[in-house]
DNA sequence: GCGACAG
DNA sequence: ATCTTGTCGC
């Protein structure tokens, strides 16, 4: 039994991260990619650089000065005045060898021994068990409408839009939504970024609607992606369709995962071409049929919705 | 130095 | 995803 409770958190992953590099002891240093590990997946080492240098409330002292690159450059802060070099001078005022702008014999000034429990490694084992949970299978026959949803974003708060079109491309319902939402984009885990704000702004789950969410759907690393995420916590039908790819290379038309077919390239009427992937109770076949066939781009109309939410917002 | 990592 | 641009007034 899966936990939608789970898919459906807003996951502190800032505070996950202060809580790692709180760690690092003075005359210590440790690196974006370790916090990344011991927030359970190497991916997000990106996303605990931009984590450090976030303009955001903390609860207690972050020592982010200590974070550098795992090649032992010492790299960038945002403190005041001259940022890298008064990185350099703190690290030294605190005894870490530094010539020029790499810590000297990082293997002994290194600190790995986190502890925390890796909430990435949790979430990947959910998504997992979602990938399992999906069907491949569904014809388009009892879509009368097709339901667009995208998220915008204003610092930590999150704008989503979902708008409603029939097959003829009228459209016939709009709602939105707002929520904070302290989980970055990680590569990989957009679902945890954004299933709360689209199922804030869905209403009531229906069985005569296809949800296309912006993102990927099995065309992911764990064919997980956050069109099967919507899909099967909500058991309603919905398809992946993004702008750029996440995984896989294409061949042709298609796009291909580890071998098999997890996504095809559409276009849409505007001429816009999107990955269109399975999210869950539609074939990938009546996915791209119903999205060529449509005489409007709901994607682009619950783009705009978003973005002009977020925008007007106080 | 380049490539690559949805939004 | 967001921000940027140019220019003005406070
Ligand atoms: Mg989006």
């Amino acid at each position: 039994m899966i936990d939608r409770e789970f898919h459906l958190q807003d996951h502190d992953l800032y505070l996950e991260a202060f809580k790692l590099a709180v760690q690092i002891p003075r005359g210590k240093v440790s690196t974006y990619g370790a916090i990344a590990r011991a927030l359970g997946d190497i991916s997000a080492s990106r996303t605990v650089g931009q984590i450090m240098s976030a303009d955001r409330q903390r609860p207690f002292e972050v020592p982010c000065h200590r974070v550098i690159y795992s090649d032992g450059r010492t790299g960038w802060y945002t403190g005041m005045g001259q940022g890298a070099e008064r990185k350099r001078e703190m690290l030294r005022s605190e005894g870490v060898p530094i010539l020029n702008d790499m810590v000297q014999d990082l293997e002994t000034a290194v600190f790995v021994d986190f502890s925390g429990d890796a909430p990435l490694r949790r979430m990947a084992e959910s998504q997992r068990e979602i990938a399992s949970l999906v069907s491949q299978e569904g014809d388009a026959t009892r879509f009368q409408r097709l339901a667009a949803l995208d998220v915008s974003y204003r610092g930590d708060e999150a704008f989503a839009a979902m708008v409603v079109v029939d097959r003829e491309g009228s459209v016939i319902e709009e709602r939105t939504a707002r929520c904070p939402v302290n989980f970055p984009y990680v590569p990989g885990y957009l679902g945890f970024r954004e299933m709360r704000p689209y199922t804030a702004a869905m209403g009531k789950p229906r069985e005569d609607t296809l949800y296309l969410i912006d993102g990927h759907g099995r065309a992911h690393p764990r064919r997980a992606g956050v069109a099967c995420q919507f899909g099967v916590v909500h058991g309603v039908a919905a398809a992946g369709v993004a702008k750029t790819i996440l995984a896989g290379a294409m061949k042709g038309d298609s796009l291909i995962l580890d071998g098999e077919e997890a996504g095809r390239l559409v276009r849409s009427c505007d001429g816009r071409t999107y990955f269109a992937s399975v999210g869950h109770r539609a074939s990938l076949g009546t996915v791209c049929r119903v999205l060529t066939a449509l005489p409007v781009n709901p994607m682009a109309l619950a783009h705009r919705l978003a973005t002009k939410r977020g925008r007007s917002a106080v």
